[in-house]
DNA sequence: AGAGGGAAAGGACATATGTCCTTTCCGGAA
DNA sequence: TTCCGGAAAGGACATATGTCCTTTCCCTCT
């Protein structure tokens, strides 16, 4: 990830009603990062000095163990804050990035933000909206994740994804970018994720094509996923 | 859960630091609650209209699956916040939570505390602190839960009880008020628990005496529990 | 068309954890 | 002291999930 002076900011702060958190005189001070695919933006451990805003691209978050095993907490698409909690709590950085396409920043300095604050209210109160609301998810996925097998996570995941907006709601097909990535998703080996794949398989719930996966029988995934879903 | 105005609330907001993000003519407008020991005080679902503060006693959060499974998802005491979340998001009761002890809660309308957000950025600067450490918290334990074995969480629980200050470090003794709520604390069966606490004991890592847990080779608990530890 | 590489699929076996019961144990009520 | 009930311990068996490999499949490059 590196600077980009030809990018244009304000753009950005428009499309995404950053405005209204930052004073005309505090945009100014922002800087403009751009990234590709595959990069490792920030490492578990590091100290962070800027708070960062995903305007463009799509990253993902995710835990590194000791042991090598990794497990993805969510991914991220704009408007993404980046770095709130550790801006708050002065904490090294939680868990990893990594970008899963090429992608735009924006980024404001701690030291900037403390001034800020200071004069600036609603800034605040945004860092506590976005906060709250990354609490509350991942508050729900624990439980999801405690509570129930692989079967029902994988269920409701399939049908987060599946954008069941209008009546073309069946056959929906959706090619899971990696498998492997999925299983990092719902927390579990890639061999058991396949295992329960084939299952929903046999039980003609799904149809896989080609590493593709399409939903057949959406009350059968509905009924399995239990009035659990992601978000 | 009951109001009692026999309580003197001012007391309580000078101990817990409170004056701060609470002007005078503010903490007049709160009120006071006690409850017993075993009161459900919220369930999931409930919408509420009040921020509470915790100021003596002892709580629990946990989820209520429909099969009727239940987790905990932490244990609370003074200074806790409860339905901070709730109040940024407008959102209806995440978990329920349910008295260990008798205690004291003051409370605040969430009509009053938007007024007071208005005109005085302490508060909200105090409850971003609150659910960011929430967060983090939370955070850590989806982690844990989701990479490790019951073995290395129940490791890690009993090394976060065990008050390590003093050189009288080993031999601790903590009577576990009940390994049911245990085994809802690290998220696995009674059963399972068990068996673990068995192991454990095989491996003279522990002893069980009359139900209670005593701690007897330190070291061997730390490297279990791999430098993971609650909170 | 042929070769090679990486992802997908799945077999075999071990471990972790859950479910259902039965047996012990221990402290309080009679 | 005796009896009883709830919690502690644990046996037996089923299911969920992990680990290690091998085999298939595609897709791409040559």
């Amino acid at each position: 990830m590196k600077e980009n002076k030809g990018i244009d900011s304000f753009q950005y702060m428009k499309d995404y009603e950053l405005e209204r958190i930052f004073p005309v005189e505090f945009r100014k001070k922002m800087r403009v990062y751009s990234f590709h695919k595959g990069d490792l933006l920030f490492t578990t451990g590091q100290m962070l000095n800027e708070l960062y805003f995903l305007v463009e691209g799509k990253i993902k978050i995710y835990t590194l163990t000791p042991e090598g095993k990794s497990l993805i907490n969510r991914f991220k698409r704009p408007l993404g804050v980046i770095g709130d909690v550790e801006y708050v709590k002065g904490s090294p950085v939680i868990n990893s990035v990594e970008a899963v396409s090429d992608g735009v920043m924006l980024a404001a300095t701690f030291t900037d933000l403390k001034v800020l604050e200071a004069n600036h209210p609603p800034f605040t109160r945004f860092l506590l909206e976005t906060v709250a609301h990354k609490f509350y998810t991942e508050s729900q996925a624990t439980s999801l994740h405690m509570l129930y097998p692989v079967e029902v996570r994988l269920a409701s995941y399939l049908l987060s994804i599946s954008s069941d907006g209008e009546g073309t709601l069946f056959h929906q097909e959706m090619r899971t970018e990696n498998l492997t990535e999925l299983a990092e998703w719902v927390g579990t080996s890639y061999r058991h994720l396949n295992r329960v794949l084939k299952r929903m398989n046999a039980g003609d719930i799904i149809e896989r094509l080609n590493g593709s996966i399409k939903i057949k029988d959406l009350e059968k995934l509905r009924h399995l996923a239990n009035g659990n879903i992601y978000e």
